[in-house]
DNA sequence: CCCGCCTTTGCAATCGATTGCGCAGCACCT
DNA sequence: AGGTGCTGCGCAATCGATTGCAAAGGCGGG
């Protein structure tokens, strides 16, 4: 307890709490003396106290909003990597991170853990299929940030790769290696793969190659889907010779489906994933793919959100996408 | 605030506190009352006061100890999960989660979040090469669990995998299929991968096969050490036919080694992964691995956990591992 | 030597909810 | 009618820290 401290260094709480605090109402040689006594004795302040008293909880959420699929999307390694540096990030500006899973079907989810101060702010990683509910709290004034696709007038801050130039970049790429009959796979309806839906379609056009509805799939997350569709595709008999992914784990997926099918890669199809996880370097074939740099999308997430509870104006920032080469293509 | 609710409903604070912690001195006619007009007017109790008069912050904290392998570890698609179904059980009791990175070399990291008051209590997720730490603190009453091996003497309570049986498995899996070679790749000093070692041991010794040291690597749980290790094995010429690997992300690097260095998986190599993430079966070839119940484990964890900090014996549980026979062998 | 100013510290109210204890009201019994 | 036992509710203290305001102490100038 505060008193304690306050005893032992034979000066008042409110000097205990000052001094802790780093007010510039307190001499120095007293601070330095109240704190190494705090430390001598373990002592740390009682963040209930605090929060009650100071009304903020020094606290970010951090929220992963899955309507669809549920878990799959979770354990996507893109989604954890990016907690990962979330959690290094949030803990290095001396916040904690609460981690809250959005349950389906629920009203105003974006809010809930700060109105109910439980939190100060909150960090939405992906906006999945709800951006109309994250720009509607944005107006309410909640303060938030997104990892995900800048879309013409949201209201709130986000942070993510340059989509479209990504899908673009994918895309090129395969067409540089003479392939012409390239599939998209992804759910479009998530605004950041519409983005990147959108540069394939581009790239796609810019070099005259007419875009085939039947090669763009409409695939969830999961890479269970991809899957399935693609194999049916192939046995349908459409002719196919390169595969844009929306993600590293679709991608993986794809090339299971297409060896199988008995196609190889990169020989037969070229393919293309997204996000450069871990894993996309260790698999067989290791994964061309378009990497989203993370660790410093995380900490421009974080510092944006402290910006916006510091009532500073903050901007939605685009981060460039970089096409790495490996044996896929 | 709670005294607005109580001006509404015509009672007092103390009355209101009491119907919505649902407490047996209020009438069910009032309680129903008050609790109506608190959800009609949003309100929902100050989580820092109540934490502050309670003495509990009704906050569980998760912690992945990474001594080594940093994020490496983290983004291993098995934490993820865990992490993705601690949130789900955690949430589901109640209770908040409190996600904090494990800092290099912090002394008692353990108990940090607790005497902090900033969490009743801690999960742990994989012993690392913390056991002692752990076990020093389980002593000092500190509460919380652990998802990993159980150790002989040990003084917290932990969930886990039997990876003793589970090593045996895989060993065995690959034994009845005519492989006689068998390497093991995995960290030993940590204790869930020890005990799989030492399955993997019986099971040879069980079928008469002797042991080779030079089969047996040590490797970091990342990928990157397997991908080189064993390279270097085959290259050096030892003959080998099967792989038991510490985890599904060592197994998938190593198929890419032994692809790569020009042996087929499984026709020259069979290898048989752990964990059984979902990635596992959309890899090529799908993965044979040892499945962790993971969904369950995390259900365990946060009830064995709620158990101690309500004062109730609690008792280590090892679940039984089951063998995924898939294309890898 | 006295006064006023500046620096440093302390007093006490306050944040919002919880809970031990006491009391009012009512029913029931003798 | 008075006594007894419950049930249901309110009073006020309390959790631990923060902070506006006041005051004490030190210093220089007149």
């Amino acid at each position: 307890m505060m008193s304690d401290i306050a005893a032992l260094a034979g000066v008042s709480e409110s000097t205990v709490s000052r001094a802790l605090a780093g007010s510039s109402l307190i001499s120095e040689k007293t601070r330095q003396r109240v704190v190494k006594i705090a430390q001598r004795h373990g002592y740390a302040v009682n963040p209930a106290a605090r929060s009650l008293r100071r009304g903020l909880s020094h606290t970010i959420a951090v929220m992963i909003p899955l309507r669809h699929a549920h878990n799959q999307h979770f354990s996507d390694a893109f989604f954890a990597d990016m907690l990962a540096n979330l959690a290094d990030a949030v803990n290095a500006r001396g916040y904690d991170l609460l981690l809250h899973r959005v349950s389906e079907g629920e009203a105003n989810w974006v809010e809930q853990p700060i109105q109910s101060r439980r939190a100060d702010g909150a960090i939405v990683i992906g906006q999945s299929l709800e951006h109309k509910a994250l720009d509607q709290a944005a107006v309410r004034g909640v303060p938030f940030v997104v990892w995900g696709a800048r879309l013409p007038e949201q209201h709130y801050v986000s942070i993510g790769t340059d989509n479209f130039l990504g899908g673009k970049l994918a895309t090129e790429h395969l067409i540089q290696r003479g392939r012409k009959r390239i599939a998209f796979l992804g759910d479009r309806r998530a605004p950041e793969v519409g983005e990147r839906h959108r540069g394939y379609l581009k790239a796609l056009a810019d070099s005259d190659i007419r875009a085939d509805r039947k090669l763009q799939l409409e695939i969830p997350f999961g890479a269970d889907e991809a899957l399935r569709s693609l194999s049916d595709l192939v046995r349908s008999g459409v002719s196919l010779d390169g595969v844009v992914a929306a993600s590293d784990t679709i991608a993986m997926s794809a090339i299971r489906a297409l060896t199988e099918s008995g196609l190889k890669v990169p020989a037969d199809v070229g393919v293309v994933g997204f996000d450069d996880v871990a894993m996309a370097s260790y698999t067989l074939p290791p994964l061309t793919t378009i990497r989203q740099e993370i660790a410093p999308g995380a900490v421009l997430l974080v510092d944006k959100l402290l910006a916006i509870l510091a009532g500073e104006p903050a901007q939605s920032q685009q981060m460039k996408p970089k096409l790495v080469v490996r044996a896929s293509t």
